[in-house]
DNA sequence: TTATACCTATGACAAATGTCATAAAACTAC
DNA sequence: GTAGTTTTATGACATTTGTCATAGGTATAA
């Protein structure tokens, strides 16, 4: 089983701020775990009693809204943290996560994370400053999605695509979406998600194979209003 | 000057979390400050170097959207306290603040606050867990702006200001917000926003009188959608 | 490979929401 | 109280978005 304190992904989130020793000691209760596309992580409603941090692959963070649709609140890459909030709150959690890709987690209990949120002042500093940055996002969102037309956001979503994920050789984004899910991530039908990127197609925007999707014209995708 | 140790605001919000030597402490370094009804305390862009804690009143935290339309993301009221975010991301800040009510707020700068987030656990918990909160409650709103209607959004808004705010001897909602302060809330149209309200009154779900507005049948506004 | 299920695409239409114009009402300053 | 200004109200219409129906593609497993 491999290290907590040799793994690099820790760079990316709160855990850097642990020292070597804390390290160690989770790494010895940590469980690591596979999980394929389309699996389910854990649903809204039950109880995590820890924290996933992603080593590989990508998942997505849903709610049941009240018309019972399901609506993508955000995307979990490699090196980010889940759970943290419900472990902070004590409560179960809000949404339910299930992987876009092969993915690969470590869990950490809760009961190590809450011993060095209480001993480790600089550790729940950095967890403070992880959800103050998410908090910001989610206001962003909150304003986007009251403001702006499904074209914007669904580019929106395009261009964040763009920057946050890799290519292939032929610059196809290597997270592969299903058209319900682009819909879910802007808040929007599924057809309304499939005329708009047909759209975008049209315009040269972006091309697509299946369900694969290329942004050909990022200024384009920025100038759409 | 009245003293933090002794003020009962301070049980609703983190700060209920310090121990009275460092209430003491930052009941020397705050102060105490009257703002008009809608007098700005802040604005997005500005470095607000401290945290505001609401004695009285209440104000709107506002952001711009693209189009240029301020969007209402959260409402604030006596006890809760603002600019935590800002203040452990170290950065400006993302909101502007406007007084709905003539308000009463003390500020508390910045190092005086990190003073005890770096010493005292259960205070950086305790804001830990109130940023969790928020964050549930963001996470809940962006699902509601996607997948609700406004005229469910605006059904919701009225509940959540009955259930909140007090109401005079007539039962109208002592909060009073123009009608563009309801559509910047639920993110529609001024005019969108008149239209349902007009409609509500038809309903009987609520009455008005000028600004001024009466939920008549919760029950009814829970049903809408 | 083929059958099957699922996903994507598109048209036609309905419903929701935004925009512009204008009038009435409410509020403010004098 | 009155004049002027802002806010609320409402109609008419354009635009956006959702819904339903249906057809064609694509992936998957036996």
């Amino acid at each position: 089983m491999s290290k907590c304190d040799q793994c690099i992904i820790r760079q990316f989130n709160s855990l850097k701020a642990l020292g070597k020793d804390d390290l160690i000691r989770i790494s010895g209760c940590k469980t690591s775990r596979f999980v394929q596309k389309g699996e389910t992580l854990f649903r809204e409603g039950e109880s995590i009693n820890g924290i996933f941090c992603i080593k590989d692959g990508v998942c997505k963070l849903t709610k049941l809204s009240a018309n019972g649709k399901d609506q993508i609140v955000k995307l979990v890459v490699r090196g980010d943290l889940i759970g943290q909030r419900s472990l902070v709150s004590d409560e179960k959690s809000n949404l339910t996560a299930v992987a876009i890709n092969d993915m690969e987690v470590c869990f950490i209990p809760k009961s190590e994370i809450l011993h060095d949120l209480a001993k480790n002042a600089s550790f729940s500093l950095d967890m403070l400053q992880d959800m103050a940055k998410e908090l910001r996002v989610a206001d962003n969102i909150i304003v986007d999605m009251a403001q702006k037309s499904v074209k914007q956001r669904l580019a929106d979503v395009l261009i964040y695509l763009h920057e946050t994920f890799d290519k292939d050789n032929d610059g196809f984004l290597t997270v592969v979406l299903s058209r319900e899910d682009y819909a879910s991530l802007v808040g929007t039908a599924t057809e309304s998600a499939i005329r708009i990127l047909s759209q975008f197609k049209k315009e040269g925007l972006i091309s697509t194979t299946g369900k694969h999707v290329k942004i050909e014209d990022l200024e384009g995708l920025r100038r759409i209003e």
